[in-house]
DNA sequence: AAAGTGTATATAATGAATATACACAATATT
DNA sequence: AATATTGTGTATATTCATTATATACACTTT
């Protein structure tokens, strides 16, 4: 599973993992009925405790993201991609208020933001 | 002092102020030599503890941003405008790029998220 | 002296992350 | 079929760092 934690980040490490493998699931590399590597092989591969692990599963099963069973494991749900991208776009939309507090702060105009965001944009979607 | 806590923003209060103070000086609304409220007037204020406003004040001091004379108060120092910029444009850099992150994730076009920048951005120029 | 300022010490409350021992399910071995 | 083994998730008690606090202290101005 290709989870890459930021300790520098400040982001508790059990809300990278939901964070990443609510997005595996969105582009569609974790498809319903997948498994999901087991709470113990996780910890072991990011060099944490079950317990991160199983708190980070724990939330993604409140929020319906995936189904875990005792002795068996966890497996990724079947997803309303709607809803799914209301819910990304939400949060792009907050993320970009607060980027855009802090243009106005700086006085950086509209058109740098546009232009930044072009550059961020291509950036990020090539990788 | 306008200073507007969020309790449920997660984000630790002294922090809050540290920000809002920052905006206040680069807005022009606070400038060189002001004197900002005291640690005491400004905790009653925010119905908090001194020591949090001190943590706060004390923060903004290490940062260059305030001078605080033991008896006197607290003031606002000459900012250098340039490095000002420069640093709330590699705020805005970073907290684009985690908008981007989530954009991704949803699929949202990067049409999308221009159209909504610009109306962000003159959303809140207006305010 | 009084009333304003900032400061220092010890402490409480919360949340992240952990070690370790426990319980359940599937599988291999006999 | 019985059972040992290995893999799965679970629960308890604990450590650690950060946020926020109460309260008593020290300095400056009036």
């Amino acid at each position: 599973m290709d989870i890459i934690l930021n300790n520098a980040s400040g982001v508790p490490i059990y809300e990278q993992i939901e964070e990443q493998i609510k997005g595996l699931m969105m582009t569609g590399e974790l498809k319903a009925g997948d498994a999901l590597p087991s709470m113990r092989l996780l910890a072991k591969e990011l060099k944490i405790s079950v317990i991160t692990t199983k708190r980070a599963y724990e939330d993604l099963e409140r929020d319906g993201y995936i189904e875990t069973i005792v002795g068996k494991g966890s497996f990724a749900k079947a997803m309303n991609s709607e809803l799914m991208k209301e819910t990304m776009l939400f949060a792009t939309q907050e993320l970009m208020e607060k980027a855009v507090d802090k243009a106005l702060m700086g006085k950086v105009s509209l058109e740098e933001m546009l232009e930044m965001l072009e550059i961020i944009y291509e950036e990020k979607k090539s990788n």
